[in-house]
DNA sequence: GTCTATAAGTAGATAGAC
DNA sequence: GTCTATCTACTTATAGAC
């Protein structure tokens, strides 16, 4: 019954995946070495490879980390009262400006385009376990709007393009001008967020009937 | 009067920067070594060297080369005829999804943010220098519609985060999901915009007098 | 599980001949 | 302007002792 046996392991797992993940975010894929990620565990690079057998399984371990969580959330919200859709729609988007604004998965996406050129297998993981589902909670949340009369049957594709496409391009703006002084007079989040779900619920909005 | 004076070395210069610019988008830029950039223009690393100082300022010319092509497209947009605001603008959104999506420029976004962590200077030099720029003609192009009576009086910073959001996160899933077999069923273009651009026009829609 | 030591390779960048 | 040859620093990854 040594404490060395199922719960350990995995948690030394974690607390290295997350300082990794810090150091990725910071300095980028390629720019992070696995003798720094071994530093800042306060491991040698031999211990860090005992843990990982690569680089590469280092980083998916740090993009999968988290997923459990921010969709654990979004199901949460989606399985709440049914009656006032547009009310969980609301809720739904700003869950996602949160997530994709300042969490470490959500801020992944560009350092998962720069590494999936190598690694395929990460970009497809990301796609199949995270983006999918996503879409999945949200069009259900449609349909549920759809069917009871609340929301217009708008085209599920589209829709979901104007959804994340504003969220993560902004993430994406912040992380690409993150040294400038003046970033949150640039990208004000809760305006901008504001902004964006007045106009999708105008998009969802049933149109008056003729 | 020999060709080698003062056309040759910026003709050269250009199509070195060129092929970097492939190598860059499909390798990234850490993955980009100089010696690969050098092969692929036939010539040696310390010949590459002349030209450019470092790998920073060849990234960095990679980056503003193209600019002036972008621009000086969307401003011949722009001065057209003012007299049918929704048309113009219409054909400014297309003309950004075929930059972005399509162009070297465009498709350089996830590595700017790659690279901005190292060499602000690049970022800051995308920001002013493109994407400013990018946002005044727009800005314009509202405020003509607006003084017209043809747009409503929409919000400046929210209407750029719906027009850009959609379009750089289409061409951010399209780099990052690049070795998808179905990646045209997954992201149809076309589709996706055509759906964005009405929805922007119905904001900007001025509506019905009271 | 963690360490020291090191292999084996590649990066960016430079010196100096032609 | 282009070359050959080279330097230094750093990379991922492994072998083997404890």
């Amino acid at each position: 019954m040594a404490e060395t046996k199922k719960t350990a392991p995995s948690a030394r797992r974690r607390e290295i995946v997350e300082i990794a993940t810090g150091l990725f975010l910071e300095n980028g894929f390629a720019a992070t070495s696995m003798a720094a990620v071994a530093e800042a565990a306060g491991l040698t690079k031999a211990s860090l490879y005992h843990h990982f057998p690569g680089k590469e399984e280092l980083f998916a371990a740090c993009v999968t980390h988290g997923y459990a969580a921010e969709l654990e959330r979004l199901r949460d919200i989606a399985s709440g009262d049914a009656s006032d859709a547009p009310e969980k729609m609301r809720a739904a988007i700003n869950a996602l400006y949160e997530t994709i604004i300042s969490s470490q998965v959500g801020r992944m996406s560009p350092l998962i385009a720069e590494v999936s050129r190598s690694f395929p297998t990460v970009a497809r993981s990301f796609h199949d376990d995270y983006i999918g589902p996503q879409h999945e909670i949200l069009c259900k949340m449609i349909d549920e709007g759809v069917a009871s009369g609340q929301f217009a049957d708008v085209d599920r594709k589209v829709f979901l393009h104007l959804v994340f496409g504003p969220i993560v391009t902004l993430s994406l703006s912040r992380e690409m001008f993150a040294t400038f002084q003046d970033l949150e007079e640039h990208f004000p989040v809760a305006h901008l967020r504001d902004g964006h779900v007045d106009m999708l619920m105008q998009a969802l909005a049933k149109p008056l009937a003729v």
